[in-house]
DNA sequence: TATGAATGAGAGTTCATTCAT
DNA sequence: CATGAATGAACTCTCATTCAT
């Protein structure tokens, strides 16, 4: 049974690192330390290893995010929860943001993503209609402001090699993420603040005067 | 001269399909009608021709993105015209933004994208930083915004495959990119409303005060 | 002992079906529901496997055979009775002549069959020099009768494949089949009335006489 | 040019000798001399390979069997002609018979053999037809004739292996050849003896009432 | 007897690249 | 500029066989 796991360690890795196509069995094998027939004994075919670690990794998030999803609270604080829980995951999870952008973009294997990507999308943009009807139609239309928090919870991960060497410090520390963190949460506020007060332009409206 | 475009081509549609390892310079030739051989003497390598489409890509986006940043008016309106600019380039070259998902989340290609987004990203957080300096530290920290409004704008492209099995109808047609040039334009002036503000947990007060 | 004789059901079928490298172990397992190592407890090697099946198929034929060849009557009799039997063998051992047809055209496996055939062909051979005394030298040598002989009998089964699509009925239908054999003694009554008049070309002019 | 051909002669020889499966497109592209690479360069797949040999022969047999039968004379006459030209071509082409002989038992190239076959032995057929009608039905069925004689022609070269160890001289020697083309005129004229007098049971019996 | 796991060898095939013309 | 031919390297995958249990 450890092979099994040793090669799903490997593949993981190398799958995160190099991609679908540039990782070889040959080096899967390598770096599981077991022979290359194993894996085909194990795997069906490198597609199949591949659907494996998918498979675990989204097994694990759908988890962690029900988990979150179901803790007691206003809307607010478990969408909340389900951000932090969201980073937490992808922050101990390094190379599934990197498989997922990679694979997610085209290709053969999109369909394998998009077959997990889409329920939880779906789960994500019901949950916003729900939470707050006014954004029905619009700007605020719930699947825009899915993608767009998705977008802004994975970018800095997919992103985090670029962003190194722009700021100059591993974006991916503790520290550096309990950064983005605060961030995520200022964003989060933001967005609800004003689909709870109804018509976005009437907000931006309330805002400035207040400001008077 | 026109065997070196037709190869660009071919190569920029099959890369953004495929990816870079995927695609194959058998069928970029069969795709571009020339002969195989022929791609190498054009380019010196398969990974030169990659970086040939790459550089036409970002050399003809920053040339975009520097007219509408160069336009007259107040840094919210600049920067509504960047967005826009960089929405509409996105949404004419589709293939781009395949092609720098994958290749940007690691891998051998990974530093010729980071030598084009770098000073992307440095441009972008220098001007936030320029006109709004509150976002000084803290979770408006100029590189955060840009991040994340980075991941809003081209998630919603490279997650269009995902998102019209979603939606049910096609996310890149006329109508939908105007849809969510509304969503972006919203979001944009909920940011900038906010960091304007300076503090954001003060604005959110005030925000909230309004209501009442 | 139910294992054993299931691998070698299995293993007949699929080296009838697919031949000798076709056929793999894994497969023959598959069929005969045991566990892949089972095979090599019970046989040394996948040759030893396809030794076992033949040599089944050799002990079974030459007792069918040396019965025929053992019954009372005159030789034209009992070499009608053999023939008989052999045909009854193959039309009861589909698999057999395909094996045979295969593996005896040459390679590594065609000694093995020389070493079963040799003893019939010389059996067969012997019977009609000691018959039919004439036949010595010439066109009419034993050697060339017993080759020819069996061709006949066995080209039939070996080549029913292409004759299914010839004659658009089943060649190994028992009508078919009693056709055939019908044919068969047509055969071997011409060639015995023509060697039991010794010069062939003599027994032709008889029998043109005897037209006018 | 060259090298194409130099695979085509390798590829019959080691399928000849071996057998599709047993013959590698390493040791194929050995004895050519070329790269194991080429072989896919010339021929799609070995799959392709081989009918690209298979198809070689066909061609060749079918022109050298159509101008023996557009020879003058009678159709006696031009039946001999054929066996001879049909033995000749065997006795030159020593690999061909052993390829279809394994090919053609079983398995995923029978057809393609077939498909050569067919035509062949329902001209055979179709001859035999127009010149003898009486064989219409019966003992001397059309299929029966062509199938029997097929099968004496091309045993004696498929089964050469085994023959050599009983008769103690190479089988395929000029003057075995000669002896066996005697025979096979032998065994021609006896059958078309015996068709011509219609009813063989009949030319049976006056050939007995002859002796006496 | 029986089996899940493991392995070395090698299969066919494809790749980017080179070269002579 | 352009091309058909050629090649070394590497690919995924399957094979018969072995071994520990």
């Amino acid at each position: 049974m450890k092979a099994r796991e040793q090669i799903l360690v490997a593949a993981d890795r190398l799958f995160g690192e190099q991609g679908f196509d540039a990782a070889t069995t040959r080096e899967i094998a390598e770096v599981s330390g077991v022979n290359k027939a194993l894996i085909h004994y194990h795997f069906k075919s490198k597609d199949a290893l591949f659907e494996a670690v998918l498979d675990g990794y989204y097994q694990r998030l759908n988890l962690v995010l029900s988990k979150a999803l179901a803790s007691p609270g206003a809307p607010r604080q478990r969408l909340t929860k389900l951000v932090d829980a969201y980073v937490d995951f992808l922050s101990q999870n390094r190379n599934f943001s990197k498989i997922v952008q990679r694979e997610s973009s085209n290709g053969p294997r999109v369909d394998r993503i998009s077959g997990h990507l889409e329920p939880m999308f779906k789960m994500g943009a019901d949950l916003i209609q729900a939470a707050y009807p006014k954004t029905k139609g619009g700007a605020t239309e719930a699947h825009h402001l899915m993608v767009s928090f998705y977008g802004i919870i994975v970018t800095y991960f997919t992103y985090s090699g670029v962003l190194e060497n722009l700021v100059g410090k591993d974006p991916l520390s503790k520290k550096e993420l309990a950064s983005r963190k605060k961030h995520l949460h200022w964003m989060l506020g933001l967005i609800l603040d004003a689909v709870e007060n109804g018509d976005p332009a009437l907000a931006r409206a309330r805002v400035k005067k207040s400001k008077t």
